[in-house]
DNA sequence: TTCGCAATATACGGTGCCGTATATAGCTAC
DNA sequence: GTAGCTATATACGGCACCGTATATTGCGAA
């Protein structure tokens, strides 16, 4: 028996790291072979098609995705806050899952499989979230209120090309979350407390 | 002097709606002349080649996200809260605008021009945030904070395919915006234009 | 060693797209 | 009407990709 070479993984992996950076329609069966040193030769016997490949790439993201983040999230313990950050950090901090992710998102827009399934994934995401900020809130309104704050931000930041003036972008965001989260803000800079608006 | 059927500016129409429809990769010249019932001859008397036809695609949009929205609102006066809120919707509740700018949004996370022209784009926009919210909080940090928290929802509710159990998605968001500016809970009538999840 | 077979290479026809060159046709001015 | 001009149609060569058919090759079993 022959050796192979180039496994399905393999494909798939390549697949998703292209999709990553130039969106589904990048995901070519000769790119990748190119980009694997190898013809497209082999590609046929694991796949029917190409788009057999894209389906098994969200197969193989679907499971990274949940299963994976929230075992070890469950695993690590920890209080809620912080097991919301780290689910949070293992998707979207994650310099594999999150260009994925964000390409995926785009993708669903057009593509009603796609969609369908980034549905089930953000499900059970955001009762993840619920979860956690159940632990600090009460009112449900609220808790889903926060919650799509919480989701909405660490997608939106990645597509929000702004500056922030003498700010880095990343300390505007950790006071925004502590702005969510109903915390006195971290800085040492910023004891001025949080002033009720006139409203 | 023949007729011009098919003038640069419907072009450049066509090639918003493909961006928007299927991002910068569908744009192509000859499918755009089969929507528009012309063959692409007349495609290169406007534009040297489809790259050129992008960058006009663009500068449409450039002006068309700023000066015409800035524009519009100022002509039509009115406080500083509701101005920024005219301002919001015409970009993100346009059903011509809205999807054109999300396509820009993904495709400026891998072409660097793109991104230099959305960070102008999203820097004009962030200013009129700033100064609407600055009428409410004084803390600059806090404001930046907020502006920060307002963007990313108004780009990531078009992201995130979580459903909201009994909830519909316009509630929780507006309950989401009541957060966001400190205000108590609004009765079931929203008064803004709420955007929908993506489709 | 040699055979068999699986993995891959090679070759092929088809399609869709690019950009160019050339032909056609329909206004407009005369 | 007709000439001339210009937008568009048509035709072309080239390239990248798809999926299939067939050839090659190298491992493992005998």
């Amino acid at each position: 028996m022959a050796v192979t070479r180039t496994p399905r993984d393999r494909w798939i992996e390549e697949g998703l790291l292209v999709l990553a950076e130039g969106g589904p329609d990048a995901v070519r069966v000769e790119v990748l072979a190119k980009r694997l040193g190898v013809t497209k030769g082999g590609f046929y016997g694991f796949f029917d098609d190409r788009d057999a490949l894209l389906r098994a790439m969200l197969d193989v993201w679907e499971r990274e995705s949940t299963d994976e983040v929230i075992a070890r999230v469950q695993r690590e313990g920890g209080d809620p806050r912080s097991q919301i950050q780290r689910a949070g950090v293992l998707t979207f901090s994650s310099s594999r899952l999150l260009p994925i992710d964000l390409a995926i998102r785009t993708w669903a827009r057009r593509d009603e499989v796609v969609a369908e399934r980034l549905r089930a994934v953000d499900n059970r995401r955001m009762a993840l979230l619920r979860q956690m900020i159940g632990t600090f809130y009460s009112d449900p309104e609220e808790i889903e209120a926060r919650a799509l704050l919480a989701f909405c931000m660490a997608i939106g930041v990645h597509f929000l090309a702004a500056d922030h003036e003498q700010h880095t972008r990343s300390d505007v965001a950790q006071r925004a979350v502590d702005l969510l989260f109903d915390r006195a803000p971290r800085s040492a800079a910023a004891e001025t407390a949080v002033p009720r608006p006139s409203a």
